[in-house]
DNA sequence: TAAATACTTCGATAACTATCAAAGTATAAA
DNA sequence: TTTATACTTTGATAGTTATCGAAGTATTTA
């Protein structure tokens, strides 16, 4: 049919499922835009605390765990627990494969 | 929280929810692909023909019609009434849009 | 050690989705 | 004008999802 595997096109249809909800999509952003601030940057990646979410997207804690969880099994972030904070990560590697997807 | 409206992550998110699901994700891939060969052609793009999807993706017709709706609606895809036959055209806006978004 | 913080898991619910079969509409072919 | 083709709409169903409140775990602070 077209030049993708039918696990390629499962694989990019679950990440393009984790973004198709605007609360979730607005994590992710949150993320990239944090990744692009630290692009370049001498020091190490701060990361993205969870924290900062629960207080911005009113909504309950309970949900933005189930959202973080959605996106990371996507493959779009990772995290890492630091202590009690958990830290968010931009995953370099899939947000490149999408960039391709949409390239001309 | 980030340089998005409200209603700009909203938008996104719908174009991400018809993409989400891996038919959809693979009728739009059709209409993609069919766009990039008539791209910089003589004659006027043929654009897409609906029965194919039906025959190529194993779902029947009531469902591909949905999906197609779907497209249609997040403003993915156009659709032009030619006789009895349906035909798909790439909306490149909002295609150029979505490769904006993964742009670094 | 007791209390507070930062999440996570569980159970429930209301809303949504993908799919199909069956029936309907509109166009084209015989 | 009958029949076939190409979808679309409707109604039903089984499965998924977003959200919450409540309870749980792990870490830090007092």
């Amino acid at each position: 049919m077209c030049r993708m595997t039918s696990t390629g096109i499962s694989h990019l249809a679950a990440a393009f499922k984790a973004l198709s909800h605007p609360n979730r999509l607005q994590i992710y952003l949150e993320v990239v835009d944090h990744h692009r601030q630290n692009r370049g940057m001498p020091a190490p990646d701060s990361g993205c605390g969870v924290t900062d979410f629960i207080s911005k997207l009113n909504i309950g804690a309970p949900t933005v765990s189930h959202h973080v969880k959605a996106l990371v099994d996507a493959g779009l972030i990772r995290v890492e627990k630091q202590g009690k904070f958990l830290t968010c990560y931009l995953n370099d590697a899939l947000f490149q494969e999408l960039s391709e997807f949409f390239q001309h």
